[in-house]
DNA sequence: CGAATGACCAAGC
DNA sequence: GGCTTGGCCATTC
C-alpha cells in the first residue's frame, strides 16, 4: 500500500522527510534543512514548507540561523515555544536556544 | 510564462 | 546588540 504520495515529489516532501527524522528534544535550522537537500539557499523555501506543514510534521523543531524562534510574538510563536520546552529544550533570556546543546548535528 | 510571496541568511551601518 | 538591504529559491496565482 502504496500512501497516496504526490505525483512527482517536491520540494516540500523532501523537506518533511527531513524534518520527521529530527529527534525529540533536537533542534535545527532552515538553512541546515535546505543545505541537507542540496539548495544551501532555500531556506527561504523550507521556512514556507514549514507554514504549510501537515501535522505529522514536527515543525517546531526548526529555527533560524540564529537558533531563535522565526516567528514573532505570535500565536505560533508561543505554540512552537510550548512544544519545544515540552521536549526539555531551554530558552535563555533572549529566546535563543543553545544550539550545541540541543543542535541536531547528524543531520 | 511573468509576477508575487515568504516561519531565511549574510553583510553592512 | 539592533535595524536595513539585497540576494535566493520553490511554489502559487
Amino acid at each position: 500500500m502504496l500512501a497516496p504520495s504526490p505525483a512527482r515529489p517536491t520540494f516540500f516532501s523532501r523537506v518533511y522527510a527531513l524534518v520527521r527524522r529530527i529527534p525529540r528534544g533536537r533542534v535545527v535550522t532552515y538553512g541546515q534543512v535546505a543545505s541537507a537537500l542540496g539548495a544551501p539557499r532555500a531556506a527561504r523555501t523550507v521556512g514556507w514548507a514549514m507554514r504549510v506543514a501537515p501535522e505529522n510534521v514536527p515543525w517546531h523543531r526548526v529555527v533560524n540561523a540564529r537558533c531563535e524562534i522565526a516567528l514573532r510574538p505570535t500565536s505560533g510563536y508561543h505554540e512552537q515555544r510550548a512544544r519545544l520546552k515540552a521536549e526539555g529544550v531551554r530558552f535563555d533570556r533572549a529566546g535563543k536556544i543553545d544550539f550545541g546543546k540541543h543542535g541536531w548535528k547528524r543531520i
